[in-house]
DNA sequence: GCACTGACTCCCA
DNA sequence: ATGGGAGCCAGTG
């Protein structure tokens, strides 16, 4: 699962749904959230490339996470739009064709 | 082991 | 588009 974050091409977001289904779970996306906060600190992972099936940051407004997460999203390319992603845009619609399992393992 | 919680998602009003 | 409720399932106390 921590690979399909990590095949998250700079500039595109996932959805926690999605990363589940990649993974093979389809109702794991509450797990995926966990796996990161979980997830090792010596681990680089992109978590700030998985946002909610709204295409919008699943942290509140107001937490630093959420100020964090946003602009490093910015600092990759990705638009905010009203504070939400326009995911068909930053989605993974083609982006797994040319990235996901063919990167090495 | 039971109960509650949660970086979620789906469905209906 | 927005909001509330239920489903899911692992972590934590």
């Amino acid at each position: 699962m921590w690979q399909v974050v990590q095949g998250i091409p700079r500039g595109h977001v996932l959805t926690y749904g999605e990363v589940a289904r990649l993974a093979g779970m389809s109702r794991a996306a509450r797990r995926v959230s966990l796996a990161m906060r979980r997830a090792p600190k010596g681990m680089t992972l992109p978590w700030h490339r998985v946002v909610n099936s709204q295409g919008k940051i699943s942290f509140p407004p107001d937490s630093a996470g959420f100020k964090k997460q946003r602009s490093m999203l910015e600092t990759e390319g990705v638009v905010f739009l009203n504070g939400k992603i326009n995911l068909k845009k930053f989605g993974y619609q083609g982006a797994l064709d040319h990235l996901l399992w063919g990167e090495p393992m």
